[in-house]
DNA sequence: CTGTTAGCGCGTTCAG
DNA sequence: CTGAACGCGCTAACAG
């Protein structure tokens, strides 16, 4: 009960070309044969086979999206929009999450590479040797890449990110503002160059401010809420600031816990600033101040870019930085306010 | 710089055949000649063309899964399992997130069909005339279906879900044990199955501890967080119980916020349950107490039924049914110790 | 055990 | 404007 296009030439009383030209909308023909042929079409329900069309070297219309985890809230999030204007663009999106193993990003790099992606997004920090080979390959294809978050270009390729040390900085200058002076930072993995770039605008307005700044402020934990809270109760322990930023949602929200296991009130005690912007700083009590990244901007800003390199209508590679906004709401107060 | 069977089989020494035939593991060679090709194969990083080998009629060895939203933390992690369950069976997977809009969910039945997977997970309600009838064409190819979360069956397909009924059975028991009697309960759109089976386990539970129940001490809402609070807010409003089962974490959480913005404190004044543990009742204050779904568990059943039933391995439908569990957290107290 | 050959469904010439 | 014929990379008989 397949229908191919022969059969669509056959109960049009046409040949196969006719149909493969209404198809790709080239060459020219009737008005007639062409609408009589899209109806048949239509009535049969008919699918051109995309392995066919494939193989013979057309493009698959479809992109590969390799992010980190997509449980994660603000992968999450992204996802779903890069889905959303990947399928306005036509395109179909292959979702790849390698929870933070360079062995599993590499194996998508040949995954997507087989399957002939048409181009490829990646919101992971691709580092490894061995993913690097891959992509590699997927370069010399000629297929073009796009890198959300992220800034690391080992190929040339577009570019969205935000502008992660202005987030630093207005985080820190929100809490400098309202008058905080013993600040905390927690940040996660350092190879993540959007932590650095976070922690580095921090510095830059304390710097700016004036006020002094010991490594013995930051905070180093780990990727899950439970080794975070851990990591974090620790060191309130030995020091209690008035003030803490978190690089992201996720690190916030085990401040307010862990902080609150030990008696410290958020905000009256300790204010507290995320980033991302995700549910949880809808979710939490108090609800989070925190840096926004324009997620569905994002999305649809590299989609955009990749979709014009895949259709060639863009030759030079270029970078998008988009601006982070600060949202207040009620985990950060004047240090005044508090007991 | 393309890679074909043809190029190998040239580099080895032998025809095209023998190449396939150690690629495809069937038929019989001299190790020594198949260890050659191997290493070939390795050498030269060569990978089978899909979309060739596809053509044949061959498995694609990739399944698709509709969810309503990957955003929603719960399906983000149902996704996450079922992709991690899904590779190590040797397939990938093909997301399609519907943001509820049946029509979306109709366009991605024909698209699989163009992709042409092995076989369909959905954790949608599949309810449309479109999709439905998009549906029955992929079915009509044999394309095996499984079915999560929901346990419509307009097609013999694989079922996994959890007992639902029991769960809002154990919610509400746990809420009557704890000693409340006034009990009030949200729930969402009443075609999810879902949530309707949620409400009558509640129910059950009520009846069977001998408490009456009113229709009144429902609350139905919508999808987004917004609303929910608007909604739950209203209702608190006319009557203040001492407890509150919401059918999911973010209703949940939605009238954990609506309270507090009159007031009324959880869990001193208001007792609340959530449904799904998700992120979410971690990092809500108080931390969730809610009804845990086997996420881990639901998604590696489904994929092994799937990929048994592509695979040949089983030809009768089977529904499993897995059982939630109770997570006690903070948001739930005794009325006594209530003020 | 291995090689040969005919398709798979479609795009693309190239003559009509 | 149309139709026949070839090729894309691979699998599956069928020969050897």
């Amino acid at each position: 009960m397949k229908k191919t296009i022969y059969d669509i030439a056959k109960h049009a009383g046409v040949s196969i070309a006719t149909v493969s030209r209404v198809i790709n909308n080239t060459g020219r023909m009737s008005d007639e044969t062409r609408k009589r042929i899209l109806r048949i079409m239509e009535e049969f329900d008919y699918l051109p086979n995309m392995h066919a069309s494939a193989l013979t070297g057309k493009k698959t219309n479809s992109i590969g999206v390799i992010v980190p985890d997509v449980s994660n809230p603000f992968f999450g999030e992204i996802v779903k929009f890069i889905q959303l204007f990947a399928e306005e663009q036509g395109y179909t999106v292959i979702i790849g999450s390698t929870d933070y193993h360079p062995e599993k990003e590499a194996n998508y790099f040949s995954l997507l590479k087989q399957k002939s992606v048409d181009g490829l997004i990646m919101a992971t920090s691709v580092d490894s040797d061995e993913s690097l080979e891959r992509l590699q390959e997927i370069v010399d294809d000629n297929v073009p890449l796009a890198m959300l978050t992220h800034d690391r270009m080992p190929f040339p390729m577009d570019v969205v990110t935000i502008d992660d040390s202005m987030g630093g900085y207005i985080a820190t200058n929100h809490l400098l503002e309202l008058g905080h002076k013993d600040i905390v930072f927690v940040t996660g993995s350092q190879t993540m160059t959007s932590f650095r770039d976070r922690i580095k605008g921090a510095r830059q307005s304390l710097e700016h401010n004036g006020v002094e700044f010991h490594e013995s402020q930051i905070i180093k934990s780990h990727f899950s809420i439970e080794g975070a809270k851990e990591d974090i109760g620790q060191y309130l322990e030995t020091h209690l600031p008035t003030a803490i930023f978190a690089v992201n949602d996720v690190f916030a929200c085990a401040t307010i816990q862990a902080a609150r296991k030990r008696g410290v009130k958020v905000p009256e005690d300790l204010s507290v600033v995320g980033f991302d912007n995700t549910v949880l700083a809808e979710v939490t009590d108090p609800p989070l101040t925190t840096i926004s990244q324009p997620k569905a901007d994002m999305g649809k800003q590299i989609v955009r870019m990749l979709v014009e390199a895949i259709e060639g209508k863009k030759t030079s590679k270029s970078k998008i930085i988009l601006s982070p906004e600060l949202i207040i709401r009620q985990s950060t107060v004047k240090p005044e306010a508090q007991v």
